[in-house]
DNA sequence: AAGTGGTCTAGACCACCCC
DNA sequence: GGGTGGTCTAGACCACTTT
């Protein structure tokens, strides 16, 4: 007989529950109790048909009901394995500090190196175009052209982070900020040498299931939300001097943020 | 002859991509561009089928799709119905700051009634218990009990919030702070006149699918994730005098940080 | 070749909503 | 009562992975 009696109960199918969602609840209360534990394999389809005398329709369906919820994923051909949890990159809120602009790396490289991580930055495009809705908003509806930086941001290969960073067309255009190389301390320390210092950032944050484009960008699995994160930058002239959009897939990333009790 | 061809093509039944999907993308296409609006109903399965010329489960496997996309959802016997953008609710992180504890009422009362909204707070429960792993680890090793002050907000009738205060037992037993209404300025009035003078708070911000019981207690729709956010709240000591943990319907808030660039 | 998940069909019965 | 979505069955064929 088959070993799933250890791990897993029957179904009653008079019970008010659906089936599928009584079958969700076992696989769901052995993979919390580890009695599966993070990338192990579930059993198969045929074996939970099998074990709780159902058709392979009600099994699926309460394989998508923990998928939906980022519990479990499944690889056509292999399997349905319990998600390990990620490898986690802390974004702090003092990232853009002066102090850690004055070496030459980025802040992404420098900080993935201490964590013991490979990162990447890949996607890399500079282009000159029309501002969005969400752009002209930020940077000042005076604003009808800008530069665009794209980038893809990787860790031991793995995508975790689609970045546009939107730049007023007088202050970026013929500078080295329109270069793919902004050099060392990256477009803020540029910013700042062209006479816009820094005074402050505005950063919005959303989450929200990611789009199609997204997950084939960010290979997300399903179940997966993004963290959207807008920050806008100003001079000490309280100009809006760029506008950065971040897409992050949220089962990479805690963002953390220290306030002053004022 | 149905109305739909006008808003809908045909699948190619030969493509590599599933038909399924295909109907997904046309679904998803023609609300994006606004031949469904917000909150109108799409075409009951019985119609789709119709349209499509395919099984049934082949349409609800794309109302799936779409669903966990978080842009419609199901409502039984009623139809399936384009999400509706729900009002949301804009954190400031300057919320907690000491001039805005001054008047009487809550920062989330006071805030929702001025953007229009009519705020609700309820499951209010305050008791003793054994600090969590995860609340132990920030307010101290050596804080075994605390107090839990939990309650769940709601905008419109709508859940939306739902937050644990913990804090240490030595500071908070047998004062206001243990009482269901801490009074005027809340719980950070309370510690300042108990001599804990508030200096910073650590937040941290994750974004993850729901767990059924925040399912349920938010009363969330399929395709909405949660933020979690976890606070900190630090005296001027710098001891940890609260950890304030929340997990909000993701579709009802946008945080916003001001950061400055020091 | 065997095992796995991915897609799809053609039905069935039920529960809920609205007229 | 008629329309809607919710659940479930019992098959079928396919694509991918592993042996």
């Amino acid at each position: 007989m088959s070993s799933l009696p250890g791990r897993l109960g029957t179904v009653d199918p008079t019970s008010d529950r659906a089936v599928f969602r009584q079958i969700a609840d076992q696989l769901r209360e052995a993979i919390d109790r580890g009695r599966f534990s993070e990338g192990e394999k579930l059993p198969s389809e045929a074996e939970l048909v099998e074990h709780y005398g159902v058709s392979r329709m009600t099994v699926r369906n309460s394989f998508s009901v923990l998928q939906g919820e980022g519990l479990v994923h499944a690889e056509h051909g292999r399997g349905v394995f319990v998600r390990p949890r990620q490898p986690v990159r802390r974004l702090a809120s003092d990232r853009f500090a002066r102090r850690h602009r004055e070496q030459g790396k980025s802040a992404f490289l420098v900080e993935a190196d201490a964590a013991g991580s490979h990162p990447e930055v890949d996607s890399l495009e500079v282009k000159e175009e029309k501002a969005g809705r969400d752009v002209a908003v930020r940077l000042g509806s005076s604003v009808r052209r800008v530069l665009a930086r794209r980038r893809r941001y990787l860790l031991d290969g793995r995508p975790v982070e689609f970045a546009t960073s939107y730049l007023p067309i007088d202050i970026a255009r013929a500078t080295r900020i329109a270069e793919p190389d902004p050099g060392p301390g990256g477009i803020y320390a540029r910013l700042e040498e062209l006479g816009h210092r820094l005074d402050r950032f505005d950063e919005e944050i959303r989450a929200r299931m990611p789009s199609p484009a997204e997950v084939r960008t960010l290979r997300l699995a399903s179940g997966v939300p993004v963290i959207h994160l807008i920050r806008t930058a100003y001079d000490t002239d309280g100009r809006a001097v760029e506008v950065c959009d971040t897409v992050m897939a949220a089962d990479a990333y805690v963002l953390a943020y220290q306030l002053p009790a004022t």
